[in-house]
DNA sequence: CGCGACCTTGAGTAGGCTCAATGCCGGTGG
DNA sequence: CCACCGGCATTGAGCCTACTCAAGGTCGCG
């Protein structure tokens, strides 16, 4: 792949990962790091809007998100998108190619970003061998479940200014969650208004307008691809309470 | 509960279960099934519009649909709700709840239905000395997450007569999978209108005018709770392509 | 016979859409 | 150094899809 910078080898051993630190991530034994590394195939380098995979391909590869920010989307024959979530720092990629025969939705890069690959192969060994990690990966397959639930949920039910309030604050919640915010509530992510129109079933136009109505009702400050809670209250309110997952505690492949 | 009837001990061993005949379903070992029964606890019947499980509650039990038809649904506090999908014959549910702390979703019955009842615990069992089985766990656990992607594609980015049709195909086709109809296009699935609006995340006027809309141009029937698929193509058409997953031979736990 | 569940239809409204234009900023090539 | 262009945010105007409120019809059941 031309556009794809393959880095060569193991560039952070599983157990230097930097992201292991995070309270997040549940410890892992030094044998399942082991494992993991001997799993681990090599890095990827991903530059800002460059696809991961597409639909329709098949996809050998799985991949634990480094660092960087990506969403999952699909697309209409005729050009909608639906951008189905956005994969974060310790994500896991690419169970549904390595699974099923061939991808049925897309990810693009959203900024620069590493990934870990991993062969498909690899899983069936990790199968057989480690059922803890087996659970995990069921695990993570589950949790990515209810956010899609939570999403239907909202593009299904909610209004524009809940809908919106609502993705603020799950964005907010997931980047904090890994630690790429200081304050909990500054969130400094390369997205655009059509990002979030894509996300929750919306036009552009009505976008921006909604969500100037909540830079308005000073619940939120917008400043060109990166946004800020000033009113987390105020958003809970608009969406219906906050149905952040708690015991977020995970795995990390 | 007072609601649910439980039937004493394993009433079908899984080996004579009826469903596995289907040719959807991958055959199992010997050594499978043998497992699959010391993991089954049990059976319960449920009554049209009996709630499986309610959000909010943990729920220690995994079921797999064996007769009937159930759906998963979300509310918000004010009462709006919205069907995130439909279990049908062979489903896995309550793998969420198992792998969660406490269930994110209710599950409501359709029809009277059937269902197998596995302990939490044993899930871990089955981690531990089944790999095969492990992995088709997550297999299902995969495949779901792509119709509920599929859902959210529907809903956030078609028009109402096209998430309309497109529901009705994949109905459709996912109950001609598992055998509910003689004929592929004639559906009897007790559903309201109401249902259909919930899923597609419509009004119930709306949904009946866009019904109508697809009855006049012969694209389908509807009379009382179920209906019939008259123009396929058509109804593609409209959804803009039909987005079948293939390769649907699938496990039976 | 009355009631409840479901489907149907009418009328008026509004939330969200499209089309279109403008402003801002950063990058790039002449 | 400046002109131009592309990506993004913003705003106005008009329209239409889908919503709400409301009423009526049918059917099955106690």
């Amino acid at each position: 792949m031309a556009h794809k910078k393959e880095l060569q080898g193991r560039q952070v051993p599983c157990q230097l990962c930097p992201l292991r630190k995070q309270k997040v991530f549940r410890p892992f034994t030094s044998e399942e790091l082991a494992f993991v590394m001997s799993f681990k195939s090599g890095e990827v380098a991903l530059k800002a809007g460059e696809p991961l995979f597409l639909e329709g391909n098949s996809c050998a590869n799985l991949y634990t998100v480094l660092s960087g920010l990506a969403f999952r989307f699909k697309l209409l024959p005729d050009g909608r998108r639906q951008i189905l979530n956005y994969c974060m720092p310790g994500d896991f990629l690419g169970l549904q190619g390595s699974v099923m025969l061939e991808m049925q939705h897309s990810v693009e890069a959203l900024s620069d970003m590493v990934l870990c690959v991993f062969q498909r192969e690899g899983l069936w060994r990790l199968f057989e061998s480690h059922a803890g990690l087996s659970f995990d990966v069921t695990w993570l397959a589950a949790r990515s479940e209810q956010l899609l639930d939570q999403q239907l949920l909202s593009v299904g039910r909610r209004s524009a200014i809940e809908r919106c309030a609502h993705l603020l604050l799950h964005l907010a919640d997931r980047v904090s969650e890994v630690g790429l915010s200081r304050k909990r509530d500054t969130i400094r992510i390369p997205i655009t208004q059509q990002h979030i129109a894509d996300t929750l079933g919306l036009s552009l136009v009505h976008t921006n307008r909604t969500l100037g109505r909540l830079i308005r009702g000073r619940a939120i400050r917008w400043r060109e691809q990166e946004f800020e809670i000033l009113d987390r209250d105020q958003l809970a309110e608009l969406a219906g309470g906050d149905d952040a997952i708690p015991g977020a505690v995970r795995p990390l492949l």
